[in-house]
DNA sequence: TTATATTTTTAGACAAGCCTAAAAATTTAA
DNA sequence: TTAAATTTTTAGGCTTGTCTAAAAATATAA
């Protein structure tokens, strides 16, 4: 239906969209590490499509249709990842490329299938809410470690960057989804926070913390 | 590694290179639905890359490299064949044009642990083969039941015609790959052919006794 | 063995998706 | 409110993979 540059282009205008609704083109350009005049010329050709709402210097957002695409993209992109984690054993830090790929298999009954065949899941690996085939789901409501409250205490249940290495350090910390904690202390200096985690107190950055979160 | 186009050109000759070893561009037109002029501007990139051996005029065979790949892309579109089958249940007709897509998503890794999760199958869902990890696999040693002699007696392990509509109707007629017949009879006007198969008698065409491949 | 038919290649063009460099519009700062 | 900086678009070009039409090579038939 819709080409790989297409999907990946509605896909990025989304993810931006959460953010701020208008998303410019050089944002755009980034997240697909491509060039602003590339990323001008697919505009015109997704506005052409109705996918986008556009008008010349003015930045994009998704119509109606351009948004269920994405939505469906993205329930593609977490249903293989939690396949590749739950049935083939892959750990969290190794599935997004991976998926990456396979979320442009366009067959909506073979995702259905995975779906049922997995047992209905709402959350991929990394904590993110897996739309189901009408492309409904409620979305996250979670906040970075970095903005909760001192003696705070909930449940990590997502994270900000999907990176490999990110991901691997909290495995190294033990530091995965569904874990409870507790926020000891914030140091004011330089936003090191202590928390509580299985009765030890455990330390991370600022950075860490602002890409941990939690559901209180 | 190689494009989506790259991979279905190495596939079609890998596939009409089982019949004769130097394949013409018009053959590999008429698998592709392309034009000769098409196959000729590919041909020309795919030995410059030394996967093919071409010269003008003379058609193409595979390199072992060329082969290589294209065992390997077999692979993948076998075990996401018996993966759609075994594990999403789908039809042994409706999984072949998912497979088409399926086979180019590149991890290794990936289809090695699919692979293991479905526990090595050695034969898709057709009876073809399924390359191991090092692309090692015994290739079919089937008659159509055409060929075969009056009273042989032998299992149904493969199909010529992977088309829906053949499929379907081999299901109709529960003449499925594992299923024990004799050949009783040939009558020489038209070849069509009388099978006993679960102690009735069953007639098929000569069209269908050319397509349908038994192990004796 | 020469003429005809068929196959294959070449020439030239096009769409998709990307690029660099330059121009135009918008935003920010003086 | 004008000047400078930044963002976005336009212009022109490149690669991949496709096409049609015409030319060249090969195969077949008289
Ligand atoms: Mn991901
Ligand atoms: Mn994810
Ligand atoms: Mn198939
Ligand atoms: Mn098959």
């Amino acid at each position: 239906m819709y080409t790989l540059a297409e999907e990946n282009y509605l896909k990025a205008i989304y993810k931006l969209s959460m953010v701020a609704k208008n998303v410019s083109t050089n944002q755009i350009a980034a997240e697909l590490a491509t060039k602003a005049s590339s990323v001008t010329d697919m505009l015109r050709k997704l506005a052409e499509k109705l996918l986008i709402n556009y008008t010349r210097y003015q930045g994009v957002s998704l119509t109606q249709t351009g948004e269920k695409v994405a939505v469906n993209i993205i329930r593609r992109h977490r249903l293989w990842e939690y396949f590749l984690v739950e049935k083939l054993n892959f750990k969290w830090d190794e599935v997004h490329e991976m998926a990456e790929e396979m979320e442009h298999i366009s067959s909506t009954e073979l995702i259905d299938r995975l779906d049922e065949f997995m047992g209905f899941p709402t959350r991929d690996p990394h904590g993110d809410p897996i739309p189901d085939s009408q492309g409904n789901f409620k979305q996250n409501d979670l906040k970075p470690i970095s903005a909760v409250d001192i003696n705070a205490c909930g449940i990590i249940s997502g994270v900000r960057d999907h990176s490999s290495a990110f991901l691997q350090y909290l495995e190294k910390k033990q530091l995965t989804i569904g874990k409870k904690i507790t926020v000891k202390e914030i140091i004011t200096y330089d936003n090191t926070v202590i928390l509580q985690m299985d009765n030890k107190d455990l330390q991370i950055s600022r950075d860490v913390a602002n890409n941990l979160l939690i559901a209180l």
